[in-house]
DNA sequence: GTCTATAGAATGATAGAC
DNA sequence: GTCTATCATTCTATAGAC
């Protein structure tokens, strides 16, 4: 099943849940957020998340879920495009729009470890991320094409910073979108 | 005081304790870290760690001293050279060394909510932070050069990024040199 | 500096009523 | 779908002995 289609399966409390939970992960982390706090900024009790989710691991995994499912979008119509430039250009700015409309987070879904760790363990999203940077960047990375991908990566997880907090969100994109193709397009 | 005299007074057995701590931090995040976990670490109890430090705040604080005295050492270098694009340039060299050998860390210490937050709010840490961005971009930005410098915080923390787990130092130091070089001198 | 032992609160998770 | 009530476990933190 795709994610697109394994997000399009929560209800709607169970995508507020997973809202608020995410906003909860940016501010303490996941390994600081309790279901007690998810409860409260949800205004219910303990139970009614549990009802929703059998585990908080539960809640993690559909973070990932709803939070990936616009990527695989903009991915297949990317692939389906063939790898032309054009078909690149158009996915980095896809990606980048997504991330700088949910700043806060993103570096949560990036960085934090347990997020990290699950997604690294998922094998939906393993295959997500390499396909994704297989559009990007080529097939088969070297040593300098890993780290301008990690770069990139990084790089579109910089929205969140401190420093772009009064950037708006046109101005961001279009700054991000120019540094980002030269780091694509630079030469060997 | 400065980072570098804070980070001086640690005793051996604290210096253990902020190594270990900081560990932790990195596999399961500031919040998911418990005292129990540093303790059985370390191989002592709870009680021994408390000693050390009456708080786990303390031990944030102390990792965050411990870990950015090296940088102040390679920005007091650099202010004393005078603004030079030399200076810079070594400044900068300093500062992704220093990355690069801690590479599982640099993340958590850059993003890791609790920490940011600590960063943030901590004063001596506040001015490191601003100065140094001022050797490296200049001292006001406008909105392109907040990218800039945004993108050029994360691109040094893209160290502990998956895709350069396998490149070795070296390489990852050199290549990370260039990207970085050609994001601060970028013409406008 | 380290230990045992403990206090008191909070944690993830479940059972059963409405 | 939400509640109250509860479980065992873990948490931060402290007191006092060695």
């Amino acid at each position: 099943m795709s994610l697109r289609e394994r997000a399009g399966q929560y209800s709607e409390a169970q995508l507020r849940t997973i809202e608020t939970a995410l906003e909860l992960f940016a501010d303490h982390g996941v390994g600081g957020t309790s279901l007690q706090m998810i409860a409260d900024a949800l205004g219910v009790t303990k139970a009614a998340v549990y009802h929703q989710f059998n585990a908080k691991e539960a809640i993690v995994l559909a973070v990932l879920e709803v939070y990936l499912a616009p990527l695989e979008d903009a991915l297949e119509e990317a692939e389906a495009a063939g790898g032309t430039p054009k078909a690149r250009a158009a996915l980095l700015s896809r990606v980048i729009e997504a991330a700088v409309e949910r700043r806060q987070a993103v570096s949560t879904l990036q960085n934090d470890p347990v997020l990290v760790r699950v997604l690294g363990d998922y094998e939906p999203s393993r295959q997500l991320w390499s396909r994704l940077f297989a559009v990007l960047l080529g097939d088969d990375l070297d040593d300098r094409a890993r780290v301008r991908a990690a770069v990139l990566s990084a790089a579109i997880g910089s929205v969140g910073h401190a420093f772009v907090a009064d950037v708006d969100d046109e101005t961001l994109k279009t700054q991000l979108r120019d540094l980002t193709r030269r780091l694509i397009l630079l030469p060997g």
